[in-house]
RNA sequence: GUGAGUGUAGCUCAGUCAGGUUAGAGCACCAGGUUGUGGCCCUGGUGGUCGGGGGUUCAAGUCCCCUCACUCACCCCA
């Protein structure tokens, strides 16, 4: 029995996997160049404060689900649970409001979260986001909705939904807050046990709740679009006109409601039909608080944060193109001594000369060897014994045509880069 | 944190209901069939404290309890 296994809700990613990711991370790269959004990093770990002043002290996030300890200094920190707060740190610390007046930044990196884990949801789990600070406009929502539904359609994603809310600004919600605690005073009763809990806390999540009798009874419940201040009602309007400019179809959900305390007006989520629970890739929205809160000068800003390892999921399902392994592409099968040494100085050459190439470290027959050179899909075996070395000569096997030649020593090199470069 | 289901070879799984020789198969891996040539085929081999611990029994992969992990759902969210 091993000692140590990987510890719940981690995960190890095996070779075979990486080709996924990599592609993955290769599409968010080229399309957030498209859209001139910028690559930043930040630490993994923060001060607390951080994540409780702007995920919020009363989320589910904040309140059981962060990797927190002391350090010996005694200070409180914790693992990002997520991207944006370091995000906009970053911001601040750094002034680029100064340096341009709108940021375009995009990030992807390792989150941690101590939940149950589940399909779809890990411990440490990778997300990547972007995030536009110092612009109101409308139109900037839509580019980073457009933005994340660009990447998943690239990935080869065809079956996904757009849901779309606005949850209001501090002008608009306390009201409607009111208007929402207004039409449960009379149903309190019949909520189920979490959402009692919830009137108290955050009434507004009793519209997502998924208990049968809750959905029945919030169906005719004020929906805050109903209650969106002039200003907010104009900025939603704005937001779906340049959607539908741009051809994306969204779903308006007049009960979305985020987890975070920092979102206004615009929220969205990109859910995947295929998931099951844990069934959106991606979320975000506008945070235009969040910035002065962490005690900067009010700047507006927008972005999404979005789920790697399930869309990678998604991608299983809807049986998106996965690229391969790549393989070498010259093995040398070599016998004896003096062949061995031969051969390890022909690997330094062709790598050097950028082909790829392996040998056999196991002193194997060559009837093994060349069942390693074909298990790793090499295009071409060089086979060196005592028998070649006494012709001074080689032989280079074809391993689709099984043409085999012999080639002098001191060519090989040359020779392989060549017939190597005509294939392609 | 709660509920249900599942843990047998590197992988996919038989065997567990009705306890009883030395725990099996396919794939993968290794070797041989050709004393120097891959794929297909044939033969053989390596590999398991049956998730872990405790209990019942003459006897436990099989029954009971605990524990850990995974899966699904609640919850939450990416």
């Amino acid at each position: 029995m091993l000692k140590y296994k990987a510890l719940r809700g981690t995960q190890d990613i095996l070779p075979e996997e990486m080709p996924l990711r990599r592609q993955l991370e290769e599409t968010v790269g080229r399309k957030m160049k498209f859209y001139n959004y910028l690559e930043i990093a930040t630490p993994t770990f923060e001060h607390t404060g951080l994540f409780v002043h702007s995920t919020g002290a009363d989320t589910e996030i904040v309140e059981k689900q962060m990797y927190t300890f002391l350090d010996k200094g005694g200070r409180s920190l914790t693992l990002r649970p997520e991207g944006t707060p370091p995000v906009v740190r970053t911001y601040i610390e750094h002034s680029l409001g100064m340096k341009k007046p709108l940021q375009k930044l995009f990030y992807s990196g390792a989150m941690y979260r101590q939940e149950n884990p589940q399909a779809g949801r890990l411990r440490q789990f990778h997300q990547f986001g972007a995030e536009a600070i110092g612009s109101i406009a409308p139109a900037l929502d839509a580019e980073v909705i457009a933005l994340f539904l660009d990447i998943c359609e690239d990935l080869g994603l065809k079956e996904l939904s757009l849901q779309l809310g606005s949850i209001g600004c501090p002008g608009c919600r306390p009201p409607y807050r009111e208007k929402l605690l207004g039409f449960f005073a009379d149903k309190y009763d019949l909520l189920c046990a979490n959402c009692r809990e919830r009137h108290q806390r955050n009434p507004l999540r009793i519209l997502d709740c998924k208990n049968p009798s809750c959905r029945r009874m919030t169906e005719d419940a004020p929906s805050m679009l109903d209650y969106l201040c002039d200003d907010c009602a104009r900025h939603f309007q704005e937001l779906k006109a340049h959607l539908n400019t741009l051809d994306i179809e969204y779903r308006i959900n007049r009960r979305l409601v985020r987890g975070l305390d920092y979102y206004t007006k615009t929220v969205f989520e990109v859910v995947s039909p295929q998931l099951g629970a844990q069934d959106a890739l991606g979320g975000g929205g506008r945070y235009d608080g969040l910035i002065e809160e962490l005690g900067a000068k009010p700047t507006p800003a927008v972005g999404f944060a979005a789920g790697i390892e399930r869309i990678l999921l998604a991608m299983e399902k809807e049986d998106c193109p996965s690229p391969e392994l790549c393989h070498p592409k010259v093995y040398v099968a070599s016998m004896e001594e003096e062949a061995k040494r031969l051969a390890v100085r022909l690997l330094q050459k062709l790598r050097t000369k950028m082909i790829s190439a392996d040998t056999d470290y196991l002193d194997r027959s060559l009837k093994s060897q060349m069942r390693a050179a074909n298990n790793l899909k090499v295009v071409y075996t060089v086979i060196i014994g005592q028998e070649e070395l006494n012709k001074g000569k080689a032989l280079v096997r074809n391993m689709e045509s099984s043409q085999q030649e012999e080639v002098e020593i001191e060519n090989l090199c040359d020779y392989l880069v060549q017939v190597l470069n005509q294939n392609q």
